[in-house]
DNA sequence: AGCTTGGCTTGACATCAGTCAAGCTAAGTC
DNA sequence: GACTTAGCTTGACTGATGTCAAGCCAAGCT
């Protein structure tokens, strides 16, 4: 409940807020609140009644959807991220469950705000707009992902993805648990395991939660990153949400292939 | 070019403009014009700048991902049904080809101008940011059935969803080609005949583009299905974009499983 | 009618991914 | 420091899915 004004300044600078007049953010942040969850807790389950929408400043949260007893891991989202836009601007019921990974701080503003408001706000209806395409396009890519490539390939992507992201540095760090980055993959954590050590070959060296990358070349010939399927944009210190992730264009690169 | 009154009152009548204001229609129509493709005419192609907003007016039109000379179809669709929209509001390449699987009527918008007005008509703004909800809903459903089920779960479902959308009867006619089918199910044409052989178990009898579901019970007992992944929205006279469907919801069922 | 074509099916095979069970390792506990 | 636990790994096995090749069938053509 207690909310600090920096919190509130990190959801001001979230792309779909960064651009609103004062008196739009104070209609839409009117009945929100704070709340701290521990690791582990369901925050949504498929199938309910969503009344808020949810934004991640500090921790780790898991969207997963499910079906006769089997879970998928949808998305793993670190601070500063907004999740289940789509289902609030409907009205609609969740079509996948939430719960935290670590220790986390979310920040709950009313969907029911939100939808008036944006009916009242051109400037921020387009941004929520905005938003909901850069997710969209996120899951065209995932669909993709995991349609056109074998579970080594989706590996080789991650690893490539994840160096980008953090700098290019040789050696990186898995981000989350092996068995959820399994889940998030396609695969079964024995599979992610066999996975690993046939990229072996490709000069992918593992321990613990690092992973160090001895020859990115080798790896890139085997995952064919495209800009079509993978975002390669870095990260950057300025927030930044699905849709601007959806509007940069990679710089000149040697994507060589179709 | 020549657009016969007719063909405007069924654009009108679509979710994303049934509710907009004769003016904001004008504007959003200002500079459209239509289009006549023959069978097999590429549209669009992944990666390509996306200039306008379709409308598929009558015809078929696939929408489809590549990767290392790969294809997969994301989506096969029928009148009246637009697409590509994220990558008009975000003004962004388009992340998958399109092209028609027969003759086709396609309505085409200034991307431009679809965006100038979304900013200026709020009303308008939140209808495209419903139906942009949908369509990513869409997408999840289609994440959870391609990650969760297996092929022959898939190709369950997609029966049992047809013959809803049909009116339940016996039996249900493929809208379209059966290679087509197998890429959007997510497998081999050959192992989609084989999947079709082993539902022949459960009471389903091909016939070439016919097949009869003999013991619907039988079917559903293996397929499973639930709302939160299959969208058992009943075929209407009204037409219904992807925002509607989203929004309703299932009639009292023995959806018996979690 | 005979021919050609494209789409579909079938079988044999190879490859890939899931399952089960056991063992390993590192972190936390007492 | 020994014990416990959770996460990860490994191996053997099974089942599912893709691949290649051949054959079938119906539609359209000459």
């Amino acid at each position: 409940m207690t909310m600090r004004a920096s919190d509130l300044d990190r959801v001001k600078a979230l792309p779909l807020f960064c651009k609103t007049t004062p008196e739009t953010f104070r209609d839409v942040t009117g009945g929100a609140f704070l709340q701290r969850f521990p690791s582990g807790t369901t925050l949504l389950l498929e199938g309910d009644a969503v009344d808020f929408l949810y934004v991640l400043l500090d921790g780790t949260v898991e969207l997963q959807g499910s079906w006769k007893q089997k879970e998928t891991t949808l998305a793993v989202l670190r601070p500063v991220s907004t999740f289940i836009l789509a289902a609030v601007v409907l009205d609609a019921d969740a079509l996948m469950s939430a719960h935290t990974l670590e220790r986390s701080e979310i920040l709950m503003l009313s969907g029911e705000a939100l939808r008036r408001t944006m009916k009242q706000d051109p400037d921020f209806c387009f941004a929520v707009a905005q938003e909901l395409s850069g997710c969209y396009r996120g899951l065209v890519r995932g669909v993709k992902n995991q349609k056109l490539r074998g579970g080594i390939e989706r590996l080789a992507n991650y690893l490539i993805t994840q160096r980008v992201r953090q700098g290019q540095p040789e050696t990186i760090q898995l981000p989350h648990e092996k068995r959820v980055l399994a889940s998030l993959l396609g695969m079964t954590p024995e599979n992610l395991s066999r996975a690993f050590s046939s990229l072996s070959t490709y000069g992918v060296v593992v321990k613990g939660p690092l992973v160090t990358i001895g020859r990115p070349e080798a790896l890139e010939r085997l995952a064919r990153p495209t800009p079509l399927i993978d975002n390669h944009m870095p990260a950057a210190d300025t927030l930044v949400g699905k849709a601007e992730a959806e509007r940069w264009t990679a710089p000149e690169r040697t994507y060589a292939y179709a």
